[in-house]
Formats: C-alpha cells, structure tokens, sequence
DNA sequence: CTAATTGCAAATTATTTGCAGCCCC
DNA sequence: GGGGCTGCAAATAATTTGCAATTAG
C-alpha cells in the first residue's frame, strides 16, 4: 500500500483526460479538496469550501463532479446516514465510526487481510473486496473534550450491530 | 382481518412494554415484516407490504416505528445508496452486496472473530462492534440467471472500496 | 380514562435534471 | 470552434414533523 503524501491533483489528472475529460477548475478544486482531507466529506461540506475559492460554483456541480469523479474511480463513495460521503483514499482501507460525534476514522487494514479474503462468503459467490467497519466511541468523545460536530456532517448514526 | 401466528413476535414484546411503548397492530407488523425477511427492506417496502394487511397505515407511521423499534434494538438500520434498509436480524453477522443486482445477503461471521476484535483500532478508541462488508457479484448474477431486482431496493450502488 | 400512537398533509433534506450560455482542448 | 461543463432553477426522492383524531392498556 502506498502512503498518501499525493502531490495534490497530479495524479489522476491523466486518467481523466484519457477518458476525454476536461480538467476544469471547479473539477480540480473538489477533487484536490476531497484528496486533502480525512474527514470524508458530504457534498455539502465540499461545496462550501469550493466556495471559499470560486464563489460561483453550484452545489449541481459538486455533485455531479463528485459522483463522476467516482465513477473514475478517483474517489471513492460512503453512503451513510444523512447522505453520502466521499472518501479521497481509494486504496483499500477500513473504518471507524464514532457513535458519539459521527465522525468517520480510516483505519489501516492489517497486512493479513489481503492475504485471506474470506473466499467462500457463499457457495458461487464472487468476492471483488471487503471493508471492515469498526464502530464506538474515538478518544475525544471517551473524554467528553470534544463537542458533537455532527453537524459537520450530517447526523450519523450507528449502522447496527 | 388476518392475523398470521408468527412466533419471532414474541421476543422483544416485553421490552417494548417495559419501555412504556405500546403493542399496536401497525407497529406489530412491521416488526414481524421486517424479521421475517432476510431481503433487508427499505422503509418504502416495508410500507408496501403493510398495506396489504393494514390498508390504512401511512407512511409516517411506518418510518417512524422502523425508526423506534432501531432505537429499542430490535431491528437494526443500514445506510445504503438510495436509502436505509433494516435488518430484522440483530445478532453480529456480516454482509455480501452484489454489485450487479444491489441485493444484500447475510454472511454469519467466522468464529474467530468474536476472539479478536482488533483492539486498538488506533489508541484511545473503544470498539463497541465491528462488521464486514463484502462486494462483488452473487451466484445468480454470476450466471446471468436473474434479472436485475434493484427496483425492489432502491438503486445500490458499490460502496467504495 | 388518557397518554401513546396514528393518518394526513405539509415541511425538510438530499440529490438530480433540463437548458442556455461558457470555457477547456 | 465545438462539445463538454457550468450555473440556475425547478423536479425528484427520502424522510420528518405538526396536529387532531384514534386506540391500547
């Protein structure tokens, strides 16, 4: 697994334009953002900071540059409660969701797990991957230091036991 | 009207009454409905299937017992692409999404698992639980034996990888 | 009885789409 | 220069809420 100190939006630059996409600014700045941050974001989070930097971007925008971009495979999609997210670490990894305060955490898969992709899920069954999702309370919320920043995010609940 | 014995009704009965809540008949339904399938409904299929005993029952009433019955943890919620489905089945156990047909199958979790959750997820985290979810395409998909079934569902897409 | 629950309709929130004009390659 | 992109506004889809009437215990 590669480590993610990406220069920005180089890569997958050229995967786009192979696929005769353009490279427009609005598309760069949601991508580069995406990229540049842990905190899987919701489409409306990413509109508004695009905002910061073009003022005049749409909100059609970002979804539609978002959800292409992860047609492309750039990015990577989390449906959640309260909407969807959107992950810019494509390579594989797992998560962590805070009942607390709904933030989503990456979570390094262990080096064992590429290895025993737990083949017969069922009989005939075709795995292409999996993703572990952890869920419990991260260290800020144990602590009571934090104040819920769900609002952040859209409330996430827990996804059942 | 029709009153079909089904034996799951029994269990969590009392709790729900413990807790003050009342046993009516949308509200016993739903819970039967949604416990004696492995389809993972969504909130709009539960509703449907109501309907065909309980006429009258709105859609209100239906988000807002699958909703309560969560909170109570007799059911459990997952976010999905196109909507939460719920899950009568409320032991630990894992899923498969295909992402041909968007159905979710059940997959119980290995033995093991219970042994190891994998503790410190990072330091300071409290794991409460832990799930995987697998992707790729079912048998029946597989062999291009079915047709696409998401209308049932909702469109579901991958969820990342 | 009487508080919990329901049906209905209207309100919210999340996301998508049609279309005329703009701007990358 | 022309087709992909964009902004805007209006359209959908999913879910929630206010409230008077109903009903379980």
């Amino acid at each position: 697994m590669q480590l993610r100190i990406i220069p920005k939006s180089a890569a997958g630059t050229d995967a786009l334009r192979a696929r005769g996409k353009r490279l427009t600014r609005p598309r760069r700045l949601i991508l580069d953002l995406v990229r540049s941050t842990d905190a899987h974001p919701s489409a409306a989070l990413v509109y508004r900071e695009v905002r910061r930097h073009l003022p005049r971007v749409s909100l059609a925008t970002v979804y539609r540059n978002l959800r292409m971009l992860a047609a492309e495979g750039l990015l990577s999609e989390r449906a959640d409660a309260g909407g969807t997210r959107f992950d810019g670490n494509t390579d594989p990894h797992d998560h962590f969701t805070c009942v607390a305060c709904g933030r989503i955490y990456d979570v390094p898969p262990p080096a064992a797990r590429r290895v025993s992709p737990r083949a017969a899920v069922r009989p005939g069954f075709e795995v292409h991957g999996q993703r572990i999702e952890f869920y419990g309370r991260c260290d800020a919320c144990r602590r009571g230091s934090t104040r819920d920043r769900r609002r952040n995010y859209a409330r996430a609940k827990p996804q059942g036991h």
